[in-house]
DNA sequence: CTGGTATTAGTACCAAGTGCTAAATAATTC
DNA sequence: GAATTATTTAGCACTTGGTACTAATACCAG
């Protein structure tokens, strides 16, 4: 009475994916059907039995959980520095740091990565990000490898204020861009 | 030669809430003691069997699954959104987000918040960072409420750029702001 | 030695399936 | 209309990861 099989399996496909907790015998009763045809229908639909369903919906969420770790000390490892003049670091990126989605690098780490550099080449007890100016050139993905240039352009003596000139690159092209404006509590005079 | 059935029992837990997905039987081997001393512990403790650990799991991402896009990748807690015009989160600044030397907050974190909510504000696939203006008014401790407001103040479509101001207070005083010029796959045409 | 706690073993049973065979019921084609 | 093919249903054995329950054994303390 339902009408064709294919009619059938669409909208069972979309049953399932609108409520993956749906068990076989639910759907035979829906469709008024039996059970076997149901399961017929997954066999050629390659739909995973319901506990496999739930599993993958957990397994999905528990990776976001554990991913949604938090940002802590230096982003990135510091391979030079300079102090007041320059630095280096570099940060591999991870599974932890990109969109499921997409696959792309959320920007706060690559601004984290570049604010942690700015703050760690000043040479002072205190400082402090005051402004900055950042440009997300191309897009990075998991599995990248971020070298990131810190480099002091100048210095405010009077207001305490140091600027610094971020580049970070993959592969030698540039990914990111900043210019930081940093307070400091005293000047650079060692 | 484990121990006692206490130590156990609290180490039963732990390893659970770590890894929901283990069964009886992988719990017992890594114990040394019996299958059915692993379901004892599990009834004392009131520990549901795996399956229902799994759809607990399963069922709680389920819920959660909003809109645009998921919360686990946001910085901050959202309350309130209304996408492609105004959004609201808060983020409660932990000891763990501040330099222990003077308890005073990363900037990164700030900038996090911010540029989270610049992406989750926008209703769509695909939400990217292009440029960001920021700056830090005044500095944030350990304890402070941070309260983010992001507003949508532009959009070009023939660039696919968004523009958004966003705005953070501590007991309303502005703390931080910064202005994100943000890149989406697709007009804000429903 | 007697108790009480802890542990192990074993059986029956359940949910929600898979895998397989066989039969019954359409639907299509010659 | 008969033959052929597609679709659906039934039935049984087996699987996982358990629950529920009973019974036996080990161990340690008073």
């Amino acid at each position: 009475m339902k009408r064709t099989k294919k009619e059938r399996q669409r909208l069972l496909t979309e049953t399932i994916a609108e409520n993956p907790f749906v068990t076989d015998e639910q759907l035979a009763s829906q469709f008024n059907v039996s059970v076997q045809t149901i399961r017929l229908d997954r066999m050629e639909l390659a739909i995973p039995e319901l506990r496999e369903r739930i599993k993958d919906v957990a397994a999905k969420n528990y990776e976001n959980e554990v991913k949604s770790l938090p940002i802590d000390e230096v982003i990135g490892e510091i391979i030079d520095i300079e102090l007041d003049n320059r630095a280096i670091s570099i940060f591999d990126v991870g599974q932890e740091h990109v969109f499921q989605r997409n696959g792309i690098a959320r920007g706060h780490h690559l601004f984290a990565q570049a604010n942690s550099l700015a703050v760690a080449v000043i040479d002072d007890e205190l400082a402090l990000t005051v402004k900055a100016n950042v440009s997300f050139i191309r897009p990075v993905k998991a599995g990248d490898r971020v070298i990131t240039k810190a480099i002091v352009r100048g210095q405010d003596d009077e207001k305490n204020r140091t600027y610094i000139d971020v580049v970070s690159t993959v592969n030698n092209d540039k990914v990111f861009k900043g210019e930081f404006e940093m307070y400091r509590t005293k000047g650079s005079v060692q």
